[in-house]
DNA sequence: AAAACATATGTTAATATGTTTATATGATAA
DNA sequence: TTATCATATAAACATATTAACATATGTTTT
C-alpha cells in the first residue's frame, strides 16, 4: 500500500508527468527531454531517476546517451492512471504541445543525427524567439494545495 | 491540467486516501473517522477540507455533526483512480481493516446513537488494549520518495 | 591518456506539506 | 444565556520536496 502512495506521489508533479507522457510515445534520451521541456539537465535526470526508482521507467545506456522508456510491466495503478490521464482534455491539450515540440525538435533540429547539446540550445533559442504570443513554454506555475 | 496535478497531489497522502476509501462506502461524520483512523480532530477536519476543496467530497451539516461523502460528480480522474485503487490487493488489504473497524465502531460503540467524543475515546482505548498482536493500527510510516 | 561530451549525483537554499497546539465557530442543551 | 459539544481554522513548528549550482561518473574521440 505504501507503494501505492509512493506511485501517486511520484506522479503528482507536473515535470514528471510531462516526462512520462512524452515517454509514453516512445523511447527518448535525456537531452531530447531537456530541449522539449526546457528543463535543466540535472532536473530532467533527477526526475527520470525518481520515476525509474518507482518502477515506471526503464533506462539503457547506448554510448554517451541514456535512453529512457516506459516500463513494460507498469504497476497496474500507474498504467490505469496514465490511461485515464490521456482522456483528460486539459492534460491532452497541454501535453499535445510537448508532443508537437518533440516532433519539431527531432525533425528540424536532429534530422536523424544524434542528440547533442548544441541542438538543445539551438532549439530553446529558436523557441524563445518564435514564442512571443504568450504560449507558456517554460515552467508552469503550481499552486499549493493549501 | 494544473487541476489534474492538484487532484493527484491531494490523493497522494495516506491519511486522505484512507478517509476517501471509507467515505466511498457511505456518508460519515467527522468523529467516526477520527475514531476509526485514530487521527486527531483537526487533522481529520483539515484533510477532509482539502479533499472537499479539490472537488472530491461534499459536506452537509446536521445539528452538531458534519457529514462528508464522496461527491456525486467526481472528477473523472479521481473516479477512475479510486476504482483502480480498489483493485490493488495491497490497498484492499490495508483498508479492509479500516472498513471492518468502522463496522465495529458503529455496531458496538454507537449502536444507532449519535457519535460523540466519549465513544471515540472508548473505541480508541478498546482498540489499543485488544491490539497487542502487532496490528499496525496507528499511523503507518511513509518513506520519502528520495 | 587527455579532452570533450552526455548524464548522474551531492549539497544547499527556497518553498511546500503535514502535524500539533491553541483558539474560534456554530449548534444544541441546560 | 451560558455551558457544552462537534467541527473548523489559525499559528507555529518540524519535515519533505523542489530546483540550482557545482562536481562527479562513464563514454567516446582525439
Amino acid at each position: 500500500m505504501i507503494k501505492t502512495v509512493r506511485i501517486l506521489r511520484v506522479l503528482a508533479d507536473e515535470n514528471r508527468l510531462r516526462l512520462l507522457l512524452l515517454l509514453q510515445q516512445r523511447e527518448l534520451f535525456v537531452c531530447q527531454l531537456m530541449a522539449v521541456l526546457k528543463l535543466s539537465q540535472p532536473l530532467v535526470s533527477r526526475n527520470l531517476a525518481l520515476l525509474e526508482r518507482e518502477g515506471l521507467l526503464d533506462s539503457r545506456r547506448q554510448g554517451k546517451h541514456v535512453f529512457y522508456r516506459l516500463k513494460k510491466n507498469l504497476p497496474p495503478l500507474a498504467a490505469s492512471l496514465l490511461r485515464s490521464m490521456a482522456k483528460e482534455p486539459a492534460v491532452d491539450d497541454l501535453f499535445a504541445r510537448d508532443r508537437q515540440n518533440m516532433e519539431l525538435f527531432c525533425r528540424r533540429f536532429l534530422r536523424g543525427a544524434e542528440c547533442d547539446m548544441g541542438a538543445v540550445k539551438a532549439f530553446i533559442e529558436y523557441k524563445s524567439k518564435n514564442n512571443k504570443e504568450g504560449v507558456n513554454y517554460g515552467k508552469i506555475g503550481q499552486k499549493n494545495i493549501h
